[in-house]
RNA sequence: GCGCCUGUAGCUCAGUCGGAUAGAGCAACGGCCUUCUAAGCCGUGUGUCCGGGGUUCGAAUCCCUGCAGGCGCGCCA
C-alpha cells in the first residue's frame, strides 16, 4: 500500500480538500526524529484565515487517526505524522520480500515504445572517454525503461558518412599498410588520419584527393566501398569489445549512411510544403517564429547536411517504431541543432515532434584541455577500463588472495567503477577526466556498492536456508527504518529517473541504500541464536542485496557475489 | 553582440514541488578488526549557496540584473 497517499486521502477527507492536492503538499521532514511525513500548513492560512499552527491543530482535531499512524504532533506550522513502526515495517517488508529480485518492476510502459539514440560512435575514430557519457547514460535509460515495461529500441547512430572517409582512403592509399591496419585497426586509421591533416597543410591537393574519394564512395565505386566497409568492420569489431564489457546492446546500427537514400524525400517534402527558401545559394528553413536561426538543409553545392539526415532519421524512426518518446543522448554542444531539427519537424506538420527530446549531457575534457581526435589527443575508453581492472586485480590480490575467479571479479569491479563515475552526477555537468578520480575506489563509488552487495550476500549465505517465521519488531530501530524507507521508495525513483531521463537518480538512491545498510550492519548483529529475529534481519539483508544488484544492473554494473 | 547551460565546504558534487538546523564523498586528523567481508564504520569543521535587487509567511531553489566559466550561433558532424 502507499501509506503517504492513503494518509493524504484521510487528511483531505477531514479538511474537505482534494486528495491529490494534499498528497502534493505532504513532504518528508529533514530529520526522521521530526516524523515520517509532514504537512506544512502555511499555504492553507489564506483560505482558512488562521495562523498555520492553529490550522495544524484544527486538522489534527478533525482527523481520525488511521491504523498506520502512531502519533501526530503539531510543530510550528507543520503537522508531523509518525508512522506506526510495527505496521509500517511489516507492510513494506511484506511487499519487498514478495517481489524479491523484481522489486520495482512495473508495467507502466506496456504498449509504449521508447527510441533511444546513444553512443553513436564514428567509424575509423577511437572509442574514447568522450563517448562514455552517451553510452552509459543511454544504456542505463534503455535498461530502466525496459524494466518499467516499455518497448525500447536502442539505436547506435553511426557516424559513417562524410568527406573524412575520403580523406582517410587518401591517406591509406599514400601511406597505409594492410597488415598494420588489420593489426592495429582504429589506432592505425587514426594515425593515417592525423598524418593526412598534417601533410595537407603543406599539400592542398591531398584534400582534393580526399573529396574525390568520398565522391567515389557516394557513387558506389567498388574499390572505395570495399575499403570503406573494411574500415567500418574493423571499427565495429573493436567497439563491440567495449560494448560487451560495458553490457551495452543496440537494436539498430542505422547510421548516417543508412539515411543517405532517404534525405531526398525529405528535401522534396520540404519543397512541397513551401518551407524551403534559397539563401546565399544554400537552401534553408526559416525558424523565426521559434526565435531560432534558419536550419540549413542543402549546401550551395546541393549536398545535404547533418540536419537533413537527422530529419530523415526522425521520420524513419517514427514510421518504423511509432515511438512515444524519441530520445537523443547527445552532448549539449548540439542543443541548437536539435532545437532546429525539432522545430522543422513541427513546421512540417508532425504532431509527434514534441515526442522528440534531446537528452543533453556535459562535455568531457582532459586536465590539460579539450579532447582532439585530429591532434591525436585522446584517451581510449578501453585503456581506462584496462587500468581500472588492473588496479582492482592488485587490490584483490592484496586483500583476498584466496578468492576464486579473481580475473572475472576484477573485470566486473573495474568496469563498474568506470561506469559509476560517469553516472554519479547529473548528466548536464561537465567532466574533467582524471585517472585518479576514476580509479578511486573509496567512498561513494561503484566498488563501494558492489562491496556492500557482496557483504550482504555473504551474510545471507552464511545464514543458510531460513524459514518464514518473522519477528518484525526487531527492525523497529532507526538504522533499519532508514534502510526500509529507501527500499520502499526504490520503485518511485525508477519512475522519476525515466521522467527526467536521469539515470543518476538511481545511482544516488542505491548509494544511499548502501550507506544506510552499512550503518545498520555496523550497529546490529544480523545472525544470532534467536531464530525469528535472525530470519527477519536476514530477510532485510537479502532485500538490500537484491535491490542493490537490481539497481546496479539497471546502470550496467555487475554485482559479483564475492569480492 | 545574441542564445543556451553552469556557478553550493579546500576539491568533486547532492539538494526532484519554494518549507523546519544547506548535506555527502574526497582530502586532513583521531578512533574501531577475538564477533556476520575494514573496498567498511564512527568522530573532529569549514559555507558571502557567485554579487545585487525583487516576489513570498518562507528562497540555494522563482523573477530581474550584474559577474565568472563552458558551449553554440549557414553551408563540419
Amino acid at each position: 500500500m502507499d501509506i503517504k497517499a492513503s494518509l493524504a486521502g484521510e487528511i483531505a477527507k477531514a479538511v474537505g480538500l482534494d486528495g491529490a492536492e494534499v498528497l502534493d503538499m505532504l513532504e518528508t521532514p529533514p530529520d526522521p526524529k521530526m516524523g515520517d511525513a509532514a504537512l506544512p500548513c502555511f499555504k492553507l492560512a489564506k483560505t482558512m484565515k488562521m495562523a498555520p499552527p492553529k490550522i495544524a491543530e484544527e486538522i489534527m482535531g478533525k482527523l481520525q487517526k488511521p491504523e498506520y499512524i502512531a502519533e501526530i504532533r503539531v510543530a510550528g506550522g507543520y503537522l508531523n505524522f509518525f508512522y506506526d513502526k510495527t505496521f509500517y515495517v511489516k507492510t513494506v517488508m511484506g511487499e519487498v520480500l514478495a517481489a524479491g529480485t523484481d522489486w520495482g518492476k512495473a508495467k507502466i510502459g506496456a504498449g509504449k515504445t521508447i527510441v533511444i539514440d546513444y553512443s553513436s560512435i564514428n567509424i575509423a575514430k577511437p572509442f574514447h572517454i568522450g563517448h562514455l557519457s552517451s553510452t552509459a547514460i543511454g544504456s542505463a535509460l534503455y535498461k530502466i525503461y525496459s524494466y518499467l515495461g516499455y518497448d525500447v529500441v536502442g539505436v547506435n547512430h553511426l557516424g559513417d558518412w562524410g568527406t573524412q572517409f575520403g580523406k582517410l582512403i587518401t591517406a591509406y592509399k599514400h601511406w597505409g599498410s594492410d597488415d598494420e591496419i588489420n593489426k592495429n585497426s582504429v589506432s592505425a586509421m587514426l594515425e593515417l588520419y592525423v598524418r593526412l591533416h598534417k601533410e595537407a597543410e603543406q599539400d592542398e591537393s591531398l584534400n582534393d584527393e580526399g573529396r574525390a574519394w568520398f565522391k567515389k564512395i557516394e557513387d558506389g565505386d567498388e574499390e572505395a566501398l570495399r575499403i570503406f566497409e573494411w574500415f567500418k568492420e574493423l571499427t565495429l569489431n573493436e567497439a563491440k569489445r567495449v560494448y560487451d564489457r560495458l553490457d551495452v546492446q543496440f537494436d539498430s546500427y542505422a547510421g548516417e549512411s543508412f539515411y543517405n537514400d532517404k534525405v531526398g524525400a525529405v528535401v522534396d517534402e520540404l519543397k512541397e510544403k513551401n518551407l524551403l527558401e534559397e539563401s546565399d545559394g544554400a537552401y534553408v528553413v526559416r525558424l523565426d517564429e521559434h526565435k531560432l536561426p534558419p536550419a540549413i538543409i542543402l549546401k550551395s553545392d546541393g549536398a545535404t547536411l547533418y540536419a537533413t539526415r537527422d530529419l530523415a532519421a526522425a521520420k524513419y524512426r517514427h514510421q518504423t517504431y511509432d515511438f512515444d518518446k524519441n530520445l537523443y543522448v547527445v552532448a549539449y554542444q548540439q542543443n541548437l541543432h536539435f532545437k532546429q531539427v525539432f522545430a522543422v519537424l513541427e513546421k512540417m506538420g508532425y504532431g509527434w515532434a514534441d515526442k522528440c527530446e534531446h537528452v543533453a549531457f556535459g562535455m568531457v575534457s582532459l586536465e590539460d584541455g579539450t579532447l582532439s581526435t585530429r591532434e591525436g589527443k585522446v584517451v581510449f575508453l578501453e585503456d581506462v577500463l584496462n587500468a581500472a581492472v588492473e588496479k582492482t586485480l592488485a587490490i584483490i590480490n592484496e586483500k583476498s588472495p584466496e578468492l576464486e575467479n579473481r580475473a572475472a571479479i576484477a573485470e566486473d569491479i573495474g568496469v563498474g567503477a568506470v561506469i559509476y563515475s560517469t553516472l554519479s552526477q547529473s548528466r548536464i555537468k561537465d567532466i574533467t577526466f582524471s585517472f585518479d578520480r576514476v580509479l578511486n575506489f573509496d567512498g561513494e563509488t561503484g566498488p563501494y556498492l558492489q562491496y556492500c552487495h557482496a557483504r550482504c550476500n555473504s551474510v545471507v549465505e552464511r545464514a543458510g536456508e531460513r524459514n518464514a517465521k518473522m519477528d518484525y519488531s526487531v527492525l523497529e530501530n532507526d538504522e533499519a527504518m532508514a534502510v526500509i524507507k529507501l527500499l520502499e521508495s526504490f520503485p518511485q525513483v525508477l519512475v522519476s529517473a525515466t521522467e527526467k531521463n536521469e539515470p543518476f537518480y538511481v545511482t544516488r538512491h542505491i548509494t544511499d541504500l548502501a550507506q544506510a545498510c552499512n550503518k545498520y550492519y555496523f550497529e546490529h548483529k544480523i545472525i544470532d541464536d534467536n531464530e525469528e529475529q535472525t530470519n527477519t534481519r536476514v530477510a532485510l539483508t537479502k532485500a538490500v542485496r537484491d535491490v542493490l544488484k537490481r539497481g546496479l544492473s539497471l546502470l550496467g554494473i555487475k554485482a559479483p557475489d564475492k569480492m
